[in-house]
Parts: C-alpha cells; sequence; structure tokens
DNA sequence: ATATGTGAATCAATTCACAGCT
DNA sequence: AGCTGTGAATTGATTCACATAT
C-alpha cells in the first residue's frame, strides 16, 4: 500500500497484533540479528507468514526481496506505528489487586506506558505510594487527568461505580478506557473502550477444556483484541 | 439449528460473548424480569440484536416469537454452555502482583470458577495464604494439578518461564491455560492457549488515542476474544 | 401486533499462490 | 535462488430483512 508516512486504516486484528511484534523484534534486535524473513517471525509469533506481510504492509513497511526486514528498521517502525516513542501517560483508577499489580507492573516503559497517577476512594489507601506514585483521591480526577495530559485511562475498580468513573473520564478529556471491571460500558464513540475481564477469559477457557476435545485449534492469540476496534 | 443437547459447533466469537449475555442474564433475573427481548438484551450488551439472536441459536435456545425469551430460562441454557454448573478448579502459577489480585478477586465463585490452588517459587511466598488458600512451592505443580482435578490454569509468572511452565501443565494433564505473561507460548493443539497481556492492550489502546480521531467505533467490547480459538 | 429464527447479502480478514524484485 | 508484496480466492462472521410463530 505503501501510505507516505502516516497509515491510512489499519484493520483492528493487524493493531492488536503490533505489540506482539514489537516483542518479537526486540528480542531478535537483543540477540543480535541483522534480517528476518516472515516466515521466521511468522513462526515466532504465531501468525501465518502472508498475513504477517500483510501486516506489515499496512505499516507501509519495506522489506528487501530475497533477504527480509531489517530488524531494526522494522522495530522503528513498529513502534512509531503503536506510538512508543512518545511516551502515553497513564491514569489508573481504583487501586485495589488489580490497579496495584498493573501499577507494579515492571515492563510499562520499555512498552511506551507509564503509570503517571493512582486514583481510589478508600482513605486507607489515599496518600500512601504504590510503586514511587502517590495515590490520590479520586474527587481530583478531572484535575489529575489534566495535569499528567493523561490520554488513556485504566478503570479497576467494583463493577458499580465503573460506567460512571469512566463518563468523568470522558469527560476530562480521556481519549481511551481499558476497562478490568466485569461490566459492559457505554461511552461516546470519541472514547475508545476496551475491555479485559479476567474471569470472563477463564469462562471461555472452561468452555473449551471442560467439554469435549473439541478440534482444539489454537496455539497461539493475538492480544489486544479486546481493545482493537471490531 | 436446534441442537439436541450439546452443541455441535459454536463460533469462537459467539462463545466470547456468552460470558457477557451471562452478566446480563443475571442482572435481568435479580431485577426480577420475567421475560427479555432481544432488542433489549442486545442493546444492554452492545451487540447487535440479530447476532445476540443467532448466537443463541447456536446454543439450540428457544424463545418465544412475539414476546422474546423467559430469563430464567435462558440463564439456565448459558449456564450450562459456558459449563457454570459444574465448578471449574484453577490452578494459579505465579503469586506476584497479578496472581494475588486473581487469588482475590470476589466474583468467580459466582461464574463457576474456582482457585483451587496457588504455586509460586519464591521461598518468602511458599507457605503463606492468600485468600484462605495455600501457596505451595512450583516443585509440586504435577502433584498439585491431580489432587485438584484442574482443568484450566492461570500463568502469571515472569515471561523467561511461562513456557516451561506451560509445558509442565500440559504435561500435567490440564486441558487450557490463560497466559498472562508478555510472550508468545506454543503448546499442543489439545491444550487451548489463551493470553492477556495488559501492556499490550494498553498499547492498542494508545494506537487509537494517540493518533488522530480515526472514526473511533466500538463502544463495547467482548471479552474472550484473547482465549476464544480464532 | 410483535419478536423470533434464519436464508441471503454483505463485509472483512485470512490465506493462497505467484509475479516481481534483489 | 529466495523472499516480499499483493491480486484473487477463500473463509467466516455480521447484519439485513422477512417468513413464521404466538
Amino acid at each position: 500500500m505503501r501510505r507516505s508516512g502516516l497509515r491510512a486504516k489499519v484493520p483492528a486484528p493487524t493493531v492488536a497484533r503490533l505489540p506482539v511484534y514489537h516483542r518479537a523484534l526486540v528480542d531478535y534486535e537483543r540477540r543480535g540479528l541483522q534480517t528476518i524473513a516472515s516466515a521466521e517471525l511468522a513462526a515466532a509469533t504465531g501468525v501465518n507468514a502472508a498475513t504477517l506481510r500483510r501486516d506489515l504492509s499496512h505499516l507501509g513497511s519495506w522489506g528487501t526481496r530475497g533477504t527480509g526486514y531489517e530488524v531494526r528498521h522494522l522495530l522503528t517502525q513498529v513502534d512509531r506505528a503503536l506510538g512508543i516513542d512518545k511516551e502515553s501517560p497513564i491514569v489508573v483508577v481504583g487501586v485495589g489487586n488489580l490497579g496495584r499489580a498493573l501499577a507494579r507492573s515492571g515492563n510499562f516503559s520499555a512498552r511506551g506506558l507509564r503509570v503517571a497517577a493512582l486514583l481510589d476512594v478508600d482513605p486507607e489507601i489515599v496518600g500512601t505510594e504504590v510503586a514511587g506514585v502517590p495515590v490520590e483521591h479520586v474527587d481530583a480526577l478531572e484535575r489529575v487527568v489534566r495535569r499528567e495530559g493523561a490520554v488513556i485511562a485504566v478503570l479497576a475498580t467494583p463493577a458499580e461505580v465503573a460506567q460512571s468513573l469512566a463518563d468523568r473520564l470522558a469527560g476530562a478529556g480521556v481519549r481511551a478506557i481499558l476497562n478490568l471491571a466485569p461490566v459492559v460500558l457505554h461511552a461516546a464513540p470519541s472514547v475508545r473502550l476496551g475491555t479485559v475481564d479476567l474471569a470472563a477469559e477463564l469462562q471461555v477457557l472452561a468452555f473449551y477444556g471442560t467439554r469435549d476435545r473439541h478440534r482444539a485449534r489454537r496455539a497461539v492469540v493475538s492480544p489486544g483484541d479486546a481493545a482493537a476496534g471490531r
């Protein structure tokens, strides 16, 4: 397709696979590989080689026929597509077990993400620090979002309050919300909603695991399906 | 389609939506609703009404024309499809922040899930209890899996050890693994692999959030996409 | 009158297969 | 000789629209 610099319209499934490619490429670079063929990268990421090539072509990427892709160059392109160059500050709302786990998650900065602020209501928690980030009261949500220039928020609250907090986040200018609460949220179409419900994931696995041995396909799965647009 | 009792072959996207329907139906039942029309349930779950009806038809469900679906009956069918009747014991490997969060997650039993065992290597953690479940040493993995009759496991370990633990889990007879480590796992096709990588989800949101205001679609997302077979 | 269940149409992504480049 | 990039074929899910049931 060869879009000049910014791609036009990358299919959602492709976007969902980009972080996987990113990880694999970082790995190859670390191991000193110069070039990589689509077939090899495809095997490492569990993706069909033709699919991988088409994915890359959506980014306007360029491989060398007969040789493959230059690892470093390709990584740069994937990074740029994912916006890893400019770090995204994240606001985490709800500092329970899950929110805490997120805040402490180590491998964020390597992925262009930074937990910039933590919010909660519990007076026991507000005022403490988690992973060096102070927990502020959720009353200050709008102020904190603007202060940090946060475009992305994570909702790790009880389901009951998730919708109203999502509304407030949207109002404060957040552009995307990752909802970890087990509830279906509704938002204006200008706000991108992703949901990860671990219990639901397990229920899905239970469907396949419990039941008779279907033709159990699927060795590898791309993440981001939940956040990627339909 | 009307399969007698066991469905033949439910599309993966349908399976991924079942937990969402389940939650909505529990809610309707709690509120005393007798019947529900596909249009209403669809609105609540953010799914197209025709899609919802086709999903239900895959379960061999039966609504009443002119009236809708009986809430209690439909819930029973969804429960049965998801295997919520028989509780699934889960083994959680890796009791770090994320594993701990999972173990403490309240809403599991209502979903047919039970954290039956916790495993870790850290001598500081082994021997302690989390949410009433003792943390055992990962050396005992095979024994614990058999003792609990666990069919599903969660991998919440560092990425480096995830593959070898997945191999051991598969060897021990686990049928499905939810991988929370940021790494692509490979397994025999008899083992169902799902991956949830929160950082990757955020990267995907960053792709859309950072970038220009695409035709930002997607108000609601079904979970389980990662675990559902493609 | 109203809402289901489903053929048929549509839309989108995956995959094949090969022409074209190095 | 080898591997990319991509038209064309395929596969699969979503959605429309309506005949069918209550």
